[in-house]
DNA sequence: CCATGCAAACTTGCATACAATCACCGGGCT
DNA sequence: AGCCCGGTGATTGTATGCAAGTTTGCATGG
C-alpha cells in the first residue's frame, strides 16, 4: 500500500479503496472477496481486510454468510428504482426540515455560490468537459451541502445508504441530454428559492422531483438499450 | 458465553447482545466501550468484540474515533424527531411500493391475521399485560411483515437504521393511553384496507400518519414531564 | 452414468502476541 | 504560575498461528 493514510487506520483506508473499486465496477456481481487474496494484493495482513469487508457488508455493498465469506452484491432494476425513491424521500425530508428551521444568510450564500458555478458551466458549455467532472463536482457539492446543513447524522447516513448502488450514486451523466442538464440545474434553483422563502413543502417537492427526473433519464436510456 | 449461538458466529452473537443492552439503556450516553473489558465480561477474546463494535458503530449506535475506541452515542430531541420522520417516510414508501405491485391472497391473509391478534388484545384488555409484551410483539410483527413483503434489503436496512434510537424503536407504550392503542390499531386496519384495494397513496398516507402519531404521544409525554 | 460418501485443500473464525498511538502526569524552563 | 516537553501506563491497531467450518474432487457402489 502506497500509504495514502493521514490519521486513518489501515482498516479505514482499505475500506475506502475497496468501496471505490466496487462502485467503479472493478468486480463482478457475485464475485468472492477473499481475505488472503485482498490482503496480499494490498500488502497488509488479513486483520484490517476483515474489518474493511465487514464495514462494506454493513453498508450493503457486500453480502456475507458465516464461514463462507463475502461476495459483491448485485442489484436488480427494482433495487435501483427503490434506491432512487428512497433517496428522493430522504433528501426531500432534509430540505423540508431545513426550510422549517430557516437558513442563515451565510448558508444561503453558500448555496447561491454553487448555483452560480452551475450557471457558469451551462453558459460556457464546459459541463461536458473531462467526463463531466466539473459538473459532477458541482452537483455533489450541492447535495452534500444541503445534507450537511440539515445536520442530522441519521439523515446523512440514510442518504448515503441510498447511494451505495453505483448508478444512483454517480449520476449517469453520460445519458443526459443538453436539456436534462438545464432542467436539473433549474431544479437546484427552485430548491434554493423555496429554502430562501422558508417554504418546506415546496422545497421538499422540488427535491423529490429533481431526483425522480434523474431516475427517468436512467429509465429512458435502458428503454433504448 | 452461555451459548445462545445457532449457526451464527460469536461476532454476531456479541453484536446482538450489545445492541440489546444499548437499546435497553444499560449504558449511559458517551460511555466508553472498551474492548478488553467487554471481552472479559463476555468471556471471549478481543477479536470478535472488535468486530461487533465495528458493526454497531456502522449502525450508528456507537461513535468511533481512530485509536480512541468506541463510545455509546447520545441522541438529542431533534435526532429523535428526525428519526420518526425518516421512519415515517421509509415505511410509508414501503407501503406505497407494496400497494403498487399488489398483494397476494396469502400475504393479505397474513396481515389480516395480525390485525385479528390486535383486535383480540384490545377486546380482552390483555394488551396491558406483562409490560405490553403481547402488544409489542403484535406491533413489531405487523411492521416487519410489511417491510419483508416490500422485499427490498435497502428499505429494510434504512427502516432499521431509523430505529437505532431506543425510543423510536421499542415504541414507548408506557405513555400510551387507552385510546392511543385503539387509534394505533385503527391505523393498522386502514393500512391493510388500502393495501388490499391497491391504493398506494392512501396506504402511504396512513402509514405516515400512524408513525407520526407515535411521535405525538412521545411529545405529549415530554411536555408533561 | 449418476449418486453418495469421504478426505484433502482451502477459507474463515478466533485467540494471542506485539507494535503504534494516545492520555495522563510530573519536571524543568521561561 | 503557566507552558512545553518527554516518559509511562493504558488502549487500540495489526500480524500471525491454530481451530473449526466449508468446498472440492475423487473414489466407490448402485
Amino acid at each position: 500500500m502506497t500509504d495514502t493514510d493521514k490519521t486513518k487506520t489501515r482498516s479505514q483506508s482499505i475500506a475506502e479503496t475497496l468501496r471505490a473499486r466496487i462502485l467503479r465496477g472493478d468486480y463482478d456481481a457475485g464475485e468472492r472477496m477473499q481475505e488472503v487474496a485482498l490482503a496480499e494484493d494490498l500488502g497488509v495482513s488479513r486483520t484490517p481486510v476483515r474489518e474493511a469487508l465487514r464495514s462494506l457488508a454493513e453498508d450493503g455493498l457486500l453480502e456475507y454468510a458465516a464461514n463462507r465469506g463475502y461476495r459483491v452484491r448485485g442489484f436488480t432494476s427494482r433495487d435501483i428504482q427503490i434506491a432512487f425513491r428512497a433517496r428522493a424521500a430522504m433528501e426531500g425530508l432534509g430540505c423540508r426540515l431545513l426550510a422549517e428551521r430557516g437558513l442563515s444568510a451565510a448558508e444561503l450564500e453558500q448555496l447561491v455560490a454553487i448555483l452560480a458555478r452551475g450557471d457558469a458551466l451551462l453558459a460556457s458549455g464546459d459541463y461536458r468537459r473531462d467526463d463531466f467532472s466539473d459538473w459532477r463536482r458541482m452537483n455533489r457539492d450541492f447535495h452534500i451541502a444541503l445534507l450537511r446543513m440539515a445536520d442530522s447524522s441519521l439523515l446523512e447516513k440514510i442518504a448515503r445508504d441510498a447511494q451505495t448502488i453505483p448508478i444512483v450514486n454517480q449520476g449517469a451523466f453520460h445519458w443526459y441530454q443538453d436539456q436534462d442538464f438545464h432542467h436539473s440545474h433549474y431544479h437546484h434553483h427552485m430548491i434554493v428559492d423555496a429554502l430562501g422563502a422558508g417554504d418546506g413543502e415546496r422545497a421538499e417537492r422540488w427535491m423529490q422531483e429533481h431526483i425522480h427526473q434523474a431516475y427517468l433519464v436512467l429509465q429512458r436510456h435502458q428503454a433504448q438499450a
